[in-house]
DNA sequence: ATTAATGTTCAGAA
DNA sequence: TTTCTGAACATTAA
């Protein structure tokens, strides 16, 4: 669930309750299932954060970034399901991180909440930080990719273009659902190779990514039917009622008037489109 | 009662 | 080198 839009929304939720405080503890909230990976070690973690203050509050694709007084950085991978929340999780029972903060305030504490578990918190040094959140892991931001850098990745792939704008060392931050979406605006169907994308369809590609997330972002994210995704506040997102094809199997398209949207698998991916608006 | 599906990431294999 | 597969996990629907 939380792609870029879903990410951004939690940063812009925690970064005014969060910014400027001190940690006074983190802790590792007991709950009866697997725990989520953490690293370096525990002990490691606790000692370099007890009294630091968190001077930022940032998204790097996908990823919150927590950047401490000290120059070390809490990043955490919300993954499938994870949520970082200022209170009322959706459930008790799937807290795993808890941020308590010196000097009370609205909020005393910060949480990641995960029901699957699939999330993962880490502590990096400046210099992990870059490798982990650099080029060899992570392209550039998709809001910042205009239509020439999308020309000169496609170029490079033979991969179906919705494979590929799920690929995050290539443009970070599209996820699943999105990916779908943004082909649908843009007109391309999500089986045709990056190869025979033209340079004309790439700046449309820049231009309805940019929209789209925007636009989402606006709306605070996508709340699927599961109801997994909510905000720092537990609120659920709007962007889902805005959706043209994903999870809308078999409901006709909107745009060109009555075509059921179809669902493919692409990679073991769900993949929603409309046949007749995208053309191979 | 199984099986498949769910928004992500990445190690390891092809 | 690039691309594909499966596993990590919890929960729900078929």
């Amino acid at each position: 669930m939380p792609e870029l839009p879903e990410v951004e929304t939690m940063i812009r939720g925690i970064r005014p309750h969060v910014e400027g405080r001190t940690i006074e503890r983190i802790s590792k909230c007991r709950c009866s299932c697997k725990p989520i990976t953490i690293t370096p070690s525990w002990s490691s973690i606790t000692r370099r954060a007890r009294g630091r203050t968190i001077i930022e509050v940032r998204r790097r694709a996908k990823r919150v970034v927590l950047e401490l007084d000290s120059g070390d950085c809490f990043v955490i991978e919300p993954r499938m399901t994870g949520l970082m929340l200022l209170s009322d999780p959706p459930d008790p029972g799937h807290l795993r991180i808890q941020w308590d903060f010196q000097s009370p305030c609205n909020y005393k504490s910060l949480w990641f909440w995960d029901r699957r578990g699939l999330g993962t918190l880490s502590l990096f040094t400046p210099d992990e930080l870059s490798h982990r959140l650099g080029p060899k892991f992570l392209g550039p931001d998709a809001l910042e990719v205009d239509g020439a850098g999308w020309h000169a990745m496609l170029k490079k792939t033979q991969r179906e273009i919705k494979v590929a704008m799920l690929d995050q060392k290539m443009i970070a931050g599209i996820g699943n659902l999105y990916a779908s979406e943004i082909l649908h605006r843009v007109g391309i169907h999500p089986q045709k190779k990056c190869s025979r994308v033209t340079k004309k369809q790439c700046g449309l590609i820049a231009e309805h990514t940019v929209a789209v997330l925007s636009e989402a972002i606006r709306y605070e994210g996508s709340t699927l039917s599961d109801g997994t995704y909510r905000n720092s506040l537990n609120k659920e997102g709007g962007y889902q009622n805005a959706h043209l094809v994903y999870d809308r199997e078999e409901q006709p398209c909107d745009r060109c008037g009555d075509v059921p949207i179809k669902r493919i698998v692409q990679g073991q991916r769900s993949t929603f489109f409309c046949p007749i608006c995208q053309r191979r």
